[in-house]
RNA sequence: GGAGGGUUAGUCUAAUGGUAAGGCACUGGUUUCGAAAACCAGAGGGAGAAAUCCCCUUGCAGGUUCGAGUCCUGCACCCUCCGCCA
């Protein structure tokens, strides 16, 4: 949500963040029901310190009861109208969206998104390279049939070798997020001046109550989440749902920043209007696993740590010897909440095209501001914190390293820095 | 699923139905060569150009009352015990 007190400010610059996001929202409404509210509840407050003015008395004076009495009709009567208003004015602020940063290009379709980097080679085969599904079925590392016949489409077993491979991708993950020494050589190779304190491994729920997960604005759109019957609980879209939310309603000393979050989870997620699109493997499932990073920061420090979140997907990847390219999205791709957002394209040599494999977020205080999470400054000032949350690895890259590690007999070598923890090479 | 207890600001704690007191921690100030201690002040949201003995805030939503942390109703969450259970 935005800051009532900017958008009276900077209308214009509101504005124009719901034309370049495609967000119809009139500006001028939300200005007058604001002004409206403002002064209903200045009348209401004046005859509230009447009426309290009143019963601090003490007295037993039965007339001035009385006069206190009507005063307190007055002011319910006055109430439905108040309610309106607000109820009004809060369903206009929850669609405007957060203000694009500088750079963000402006755009109406994810085709005007920006390849800023393109990194890596792509693997050169002596043969032609099969995607993930024909590598997998072939050696019986993905079941979507039977998966299909116990959960329906969409689902998959994931069997044997391809486990472990997938274990071990997260395993390093993790290793590299709590490992300062190398977040330390990342930041100062993108030159980045940010903190180097090591990401806290977390394995959070994977279920979220209906109020955390509207003020994270993320339970929109809802025809993507699964609801759980009879209860007020939804499956997560992503970890960074369930570790956005973890400190709301907390103000927090400035001196614990940045809180960084390495989540492992589940995700769940309908693929509502995706009918027939990517059906085959494993690239859009109901299910997926994946390693999310969370960051809560000071609002001085939340650009640089989006950048950083980045650099350390770019170094997954590079780790990982996977070729990808960075697209910066444009005003039409980047979600509601978002100030910024980027995405990494992984090379899928069996499909011939790049694919999203990971996405930052950079949310500035528009998360917090609903979840209520603040920083206590050593001044003694309370502000919002700012959020930022970006993929580590997910099964995405486990399609890629299937298609761009395959041998020309079907078989599949395991990237070197994943070796010691799998305990094979090979995959055949 | 059943029974009981609880929820007051960052934290801990008080308040015969009379308008939220205090400790600790924190921030600023006075003092000091500097610190500690001591003393003073501040510390959530909002309205207003501003002063402000202004409004709101005791888990949430209602109700009774001139007046509710306190009484009543519903809900949420936490703790303990019982039952079931990986």
């Amino acid at each position: 949500m935005l800051d009532l007190n900017f958008i009276r400010e900077n209308p214009e610059v509101v504005r124009k963040a719901c034309k370049d996001k495609n967000v119809e929202v009139n500006v001028d409404d939300v200005l007058g029901l604001d002004k409206k509210k403002r002064e209903i509840m200045t009348e209401m407050e004046t005859l509230k310190a009447e009426q309290n003015k009143i019963s601090r008395g003490g007295t037993e004076n039965k007339e001035i009861f009385a006069q206190a009495k009507e005063i307190k009709e007055k002011i319910k009567s006055m109430a439905p109208e108040l309610e309106k208003a607000d109820a009004e004015l809060q369903i206009l602020l929850l669609q405007l969206p957060n203000i694009p940063y500088e750079d963000v290009p402006v755009g109406t379709t994810e085709d005007e998104n920006k390849v800023i980097k393109t990194v890596g080679k792509k693997p050169h085969f002596g043969f032609e390279p099969k995607n993930h599904w024909e590598l997998a079925e072939k050696m019986g590392l993905i079941d979507k049939e039977r998966a299909a016949k116990v959960a329906g489409s969409r689902f998959a077993y994931l069997k044997g070798p391809l486990v472990l491979l997938e274990l071990s991708m997260f395993r390093f993950a993790f290793d590299v997020l709590s490992n300062e020494e190398i977040l330390a050589k990342i930041a100062k190779k993108a030159k980045l001046n940010v903190s180097t304190k090591p990401f806290v491994p977390v394995l959070p729920p994977l279920m979220i109550k209906t109020e955390p997960y509207s003020a994270m604005d993320r339970l929109e759109p809802r025809e993507e989440r699964y609801k759980i019957e009879g209860e007020d609980l939804w499956l997560e879209g992503s970890a960074e749902h369930v570790l956005g939310t973890m400190h709301m309603n907390e103000t927090i000393a400035e001196n614990e920043f940045p809180i960084r979050y390495a989540g492992y989870a589940t995700s769940f997620r309908k693929e509502a209007g995706t009918y027939g699109k990517d059906m085959e493997g494993i690239l859009r499932m109901h299910q997926f696993n994946k390693l999310e990073m969370e960051s809560l920061t000071v609002a001085e420090n939340s650009y640089e740590e989006h950048l950083f979140l980045i650099a350390i997907q770019e170094y997954l990847m590079g780790q990982l010897e996977l070729p990808y390219e960075v697209m910066l999205k444009c005003t039409a791709d980047i979600g509601k909440p978002n100030a910024r957002g980027v995405d990494i394209n992984v090379w899928l040599p069996g499909q011939n095209k790049y694919r999203e494999t990971h996405t930052a977020d950079y949310m500035t205080d528009y998360q917090a501001r609903r979840l209520q999470t603040k920083v206590r400054r050593k001044s003694g000032k309370v502000e919002l914190v700012h959020t930022n949350d970006a993929t580590a690895l997910a099964e995405r890259p486990l399609i890629a390293i299937l298609e761009n590690y395959q041998q020309k007999d079907g078989s599949i070598k395991v990237p070197k820095v994943l070796q010691k923890y799998c305990g094979f090479k090979i995959i055949k």
